[in-house]
DNA sequence: TAGACGATTCATGAATCGTGCAACTGTTGA
DNA sequence: TCAACAGTTGCACGATTCATGAATCGTCTA
């Protein structure tokens, strides 16, 4: 289905279509994923993952680590926790922080890849875009 | 090497350890990548991001079969595409939309599905958190 | 070139988010 | 049990973000 030759007296007839496309992930999977997405969608909140992309950690040492309070870390580490990106378990009095599964540090590591490649293009696209609308 | 055995004596030892492993990744790429979930962040642009992993829309389609107001539609894209998620072309008087490569279709399926996972877990562990600290 | 249409931008107000500090909880070891 | 330490939570403030509707822009066609 080459979606590319449709024109725009057809849009009626894909509206169905469209509609179910829009359907097709449940509506919790939905907000999941984007609540997932939004825990990572923080510089500060990123660094933590890349951090502990080296192993677990208590909420000190990645305090000491990042240069930051330890409330801070703290507070940063249950929005990742609540989503699922990390867990945690005690050992005696610290307790160790790390991804939560290795699907979050492909994740990572696929956006991080993504992200270096497009880096360049970003600003440039803006301003492109302001000069003279598409291409 | 394992990480799990370090107590808390070591930390300072650790110390060093830690900032390398925080400035393994260039900054500006963390705040790309951080940019880039952001942009995944939403639930709006996430049901946008599925709908278009069919093929390529135009604007007034996505409008359409999302049931929302064009320019709201048009502003999401914007986002999309500044942080490279959607690229777009003109067709005649249509400017069509779609995922921007591979790479973030696969990470677009990764994360849903991986909230498929967690979306359970989620309230539960923090109603758990909330009754009696870990585990 | 004028009109129509598709798409984008802009300004505004509401809502959400991130941070810093203080208070609090919970665990360990004497 | 008590003191010290590790971590968490609550609250308030400043900064971002998001949706909305009006105005504008760009392209095609008559």
């Amino acid at each position: 289905m080459n979606r590319a030759t449709v024109e725009s007296t057809d849009v009626i007839e894909v509206h169905a279509h469209e509609a179910r496309a829009a359907a097709s992930v449940p509506a919790e999977a939905l907000e999941a994923a984007a609540a997932f997405f939004r825990a990572a969608g923080d510089v500060s909140r990123l660094r933590l993952l890349t951090v502990l992309r080296s192993g677990e950690w208590c909420v000190t040492e990645l305090a000491q680590a990042l240069d930051e309070a330890l409330p801070t870390i703290s507070q940063r580490l249950k929005v990742l926790r609540t989503e699922g990106l990390v867990s945690r378990r005690r050992r005696g009095k610290h307790v160790l922080y790390s991804l939560a599964d290795e699907h979050v540090a492909a994740l990572l590591a696929s956006a991080i890849e993504h992200a270096q490649e497009h880096v360049p293009r970003r600003h440039a696209q803006e301003r492109a875009h302001r000069d003279g609308g598409v291409r």
